[in-house]
DNA sequence: GAATTACCGAGACTGGTGGTCTCGTCAAGC
DNA sequence: GCTTGACGAGACCACCAGTCTCGGTAATTC
């Protein structure tokens, strides 16, 4: 019985890293320049100038592709302040979170890869997963600053957390008005009063 | 030469009425069933026992098509209440909303419509549109409560009505959290506070 | 009632999509 | 040099929005 862990070493040609890269790359570029707009798997594998046996092979769909693209090459660093205030701390974290979402190209990548989640379940899990560890972080700090007595007792964690990210992601994919400083500021405002 | 308001009075074979009132109906039955998944043009012609062509004939695309069938089918009524008092204006519009949003069909066929509208401009205008009227009862009923002093001159009334439709929409959309009428009390409270 | 007009259901067709399959080729390890 | 598996290329399938054409049919006019 072989090593179940290890049952054979690999052989044969190796998965080509030039490939790889070309491919999210690519995959970032149409992403961020369709902003909205459907992006095909052809294109990308055209883009990138590769065959699209070598996208499947690497991933699962489509929407895996473009989630890697955004997440690899553009990732954002979510920020966890501390600053001892509440209020310091959701400032940064929306004045962070605003700032991103002004940034190319992974602004308007991720406004494309939303869009592409509305029709692509497995896509929208990912999505999901992906965007809940920024939830978690504007908890934290909500949680901190309750524990501080910065927070009413009465105040639900769980609204704020949603009015939050709610408000964002409404102004982000409609864009009918700004993501500013001046707004991050009087979110917060708006959230702590 | 003729009248170019009429130049001619119309003649042959009229619209089918029953034509109409089974797409729409089986369009509305479709987006409800379908709760997210697309449906396609085949599919309801299909149901509605109707030749695609009809369909084009009398809309110009799917998405005008799935609007239809939602504004037509299940209007919801806008409230727009004046009670005196601005939380309790609040609170009832919040209230209606949240309300519609579980109603079957329309909440769940509006979801669908919502995903569908990510792909299709035409459909997207078109629910801006549609979305715009509730946005202006919610403004209206802040500046009606700003004027009597309820509100602080410093409060934004635009970032107050994205704040409450963001959060709206976020919930309605991920379903992760229940919008009841709890939930339409904390929401109202925590806008006013 | 005959001619005209325009709607009807049905379905073929176009152009584009995500995803699968197969081909001959090429690189890495034995 | 042989085996293995990744590679680019592209044929292929199923599905979809939207167009086009067909023979049939209902409403109106003469």
């Amino acid at each position: 019985m072989h090593d179940s862990k290890e049952p054979r070493p690999h052989t044969g040609r190796r998965r080509n890293e030039a490939a790889r890269l070309a491919i999210l790359d690519a995959a970032l570029e149409l992403l961020a320049d369709a902003d909205g707009a459907p992006v095909s798997v052809e294109t990308i594998a055209r883009a990138a100038g590769v065959g699209k046996q070598t996208l499947y092979r690497w991933w699962p769909s489509k929407g895996a592709v473009l989630l890697d693209a955004l997440t690899d090459r553009a990732a954002q660093d979510v920020p966890a302040p501390d600053t001892g205030s509440l209020r310091e701390d959701l400032r940064q974290l929306a004045v962070a979170t605003f700032e991103a979402a002004q940034r190319r190209p992974s602004a308007p990548a991720l406004r494309t890869l939303v869009r592409e989640a509305a029709r692509d379940a497995h896509l929208a899990e990912l999505l999901r997963v992906f965007t809940e560890s920024r939830r978690a972080a504007v908890r934290v700090v909500l949680e901190r600053g309750r524990e501080r007595g910065e927070l009413a007792a009465d105040r639900d964690v769980d609204l704020l957390v949603d009015q939050f990210y709610g408000f964002f992601w409404y102004r982000f994919l409609l864009g009918h008005a700004p993501l500013d400083r001046s707004a991050a500021d009087r979110l917060t405002e708006s959230l702590l009063r």
